[in-house]
RNA sequence: GGAGGGGUGGCAGAGCCUGGUUGAAUGCACCGGUCUUGAAAACCGGCAUACCCUUACCGGUAUCGUGGGUUCGAAUCCCACCCCCUCCGCCA
């Protein structure tokens, strides 16, 4: 959610964001100025209202304490008039307000100025490449036939159990996982973060506040019945733990790292795209979070960016990062990059990272702020947040480039502590 | 799930029975000043948030867990919900 004070003195800019985000219609700037104006109004007149109300109330009480009950009476009588003027505007604020808001949170964040203009995932500027593609002497394979060769992971039986896209993961397979899970939480810790356990359910204004509510509903697992949804990812949760907080400037920046199950209804996804471990709807993920001052937020995304792109150089595998143009980025996002592997038995990039900045965005509908020591005054404060990593495509792309030409799959050497063997074969499935 | 107690400013903690200068005593923390070679102590002053009006100053409104209600007037009375604590039950 942008500040409504913001959206008046840059409409135009704001109105341009949503035509590079390619999310509705810039009329909707209009319309919020519209309705501000309007709400302002009722709210001047009604406030004159209470002023009067109040004013009036004062006197009665004053009456009464004199013992003037007679005189009292009249005031009282009198003071019924403004209550009934005061409940039509307040009513009438209420809706103003409503409206308002309703249509702020329709209202994209705008994109920082180093983002390139964009309409589609073509127009993503590839700004970096790391490491080599790997090259084979024989037929390399896609994941999902490494995956049954050493029974890996169970899709069909995951089906039957749950559904489609959740699978079991058995014998190396879980170990393996495992192993990721450790190796990603040891390393982030080891960079600074505080690791976070956290629940696997939120709150109506948890989904609301990281922006996954109103819009992207769709997105998420919902238990009815006890009105919490299952995290789509951390940085739900995370986010939300300083939710309504006033932090001091003495604690930021603060870095967080967890380790979640993520559970994505992924509605209306198909074909090679979900093939074998490439798509999901439960995941593991660790999940870098950090709360920083707002003159910082653009550095700590560079290290967010470095400290995600470290596991992978650690793993050795070869990568890319992405700006994400204004089309492609999101609705939340002001600056955004993702992380895509080189997944060498399907001969494609694959998402495993995707690092944001939301500047106030999601802070400001949070209401978590910090208190500078300078001047005392409390100020929104800047979130982002980084995948670090997500497990499924990581794995798969760790078979796949790592297959060897005997059949068995080396684990990389960072690794190998964690997983206690050199390699997957069929000795040790 | 059952019974009882409680949610007040950054924190602690009065006020609620007996509704009326209580946006809220007091203490701590914090900020500024005096004093001091410096610091501490002591003393003086300041110190919630959001919003409206205003060039500015002033002024005003709302907020005592949340939402309703009663009343001319609610932190204070009534109702519902949420959360916390204690005891009981159930359970990994």
């Amino acid at each position: 959610m942008l500040d409504l004070t913001y959206i008046r003195e840059n409409a135009d800019l704001v109105k341009k964001a949503i035509v590079n985000k390619n999310t509705g219609s810039p009329d909707l700037v209009d319309s919020v100025l519209e309705l501000d104006e309007a709400w302002r109004n009722v709210t001047t007149k009604l406030q004159e209202i209470q002023t009067a109300a109040n004013a009036e109330a004062k006197k009665i009480g004053e009456m009464m304490k004199a013992g003037k009950k007679d005189e009292a009476q009249a005031v009282i009588a009198e003071n019924a008039r403004l209550k009934q003027v005061q409940k039509d505007l307040e009513e009438d604020q209420r809706k103003a307000a409503e409206s308002l808001e309703a249509i702020l949170l329709e209202i994209p964040n705008v994109p920082h100025p180093s983002v390139p203009v964009g309409k589609t995932p073509e127009d993503n500027v590839v700004a970096f490449e790391w490491g080599e593609k790997p090259t084979f002497d024989f037929d390399a394979v896609p994941h999902w036939d490494l995956l049954d060769k050493y029974d890996l992971a169970d899709f069909d039986r995951g089906s039957k159990v749950a559904g489609a896209g959740f699978p079991f993961y058995k014998g190396a397979g879980a170990r393996f996982q495992r192993s990721l899970i450790n190796f990603f939480l040891n390393e982030a810790v080891d960079a600074g973060y505080t690791e976070i356990g956290a629940p696997l359910v939120v709150n109506q204004d948890s989904a609301r506040g990281t922006g996954q509510l109103p819009d992207k509903e769709d997105l998420m697992y919902e238990a009815v019945r006890d009105g919490l949804y299952l995290i789509p990812t951390a940085e739900v949760p995370v986010t939300n733990l300083h939710r309504d907080e006033i932090l001091s400037e003495s604690e930021l920046p603060i870095k967080y790292c967890a380790y979640t199950p993520c559970f994505r209804r992924e509605a209306g996804s198909y074909g090679k795209d979900v093939r074998g471990l490439n798509r999901l709807h439960q995941f593991d993920k660790i999940e870098l979070v950090h709360f920083v001052r707002p003159e910082t937020s653009y550095d700590a995304l560079e290290e967010l960016r470095s400290h995600a792109e470290k596991l992978l150089q650690l793993l050795g595998l070869p990568y890319r990062r992405l700006l994400m143009c204004t089309g492609d980025m999101g609705f939340t996002q002001a600056k955004k990059y993702d992380l895509e592997v080189w997944s060498a038995g399907q001969k494609r990039w694959l998402e495993v990272s995707s690092i944001s900045n939301f500047e106030t965005f999601q802070a400001r509908r949070m209401k978590i702020r910090y208190r500078p020591i300078s001047d005392g005054k409390a100020q929104i404060i800047h979130t982002l947040n980084g995948s670090g990593l997500a497990l499924p495509r990581i794995v798969a792309a760790l078979l796949e480039n790592y297959q060897q030409a005997d059949g068995s799959i080396s684990i990389p050497e960072v690794l190998q502590p964690y997983f206690g063997s050199a390699s997957i074969n069929s000795e040790n499935t």
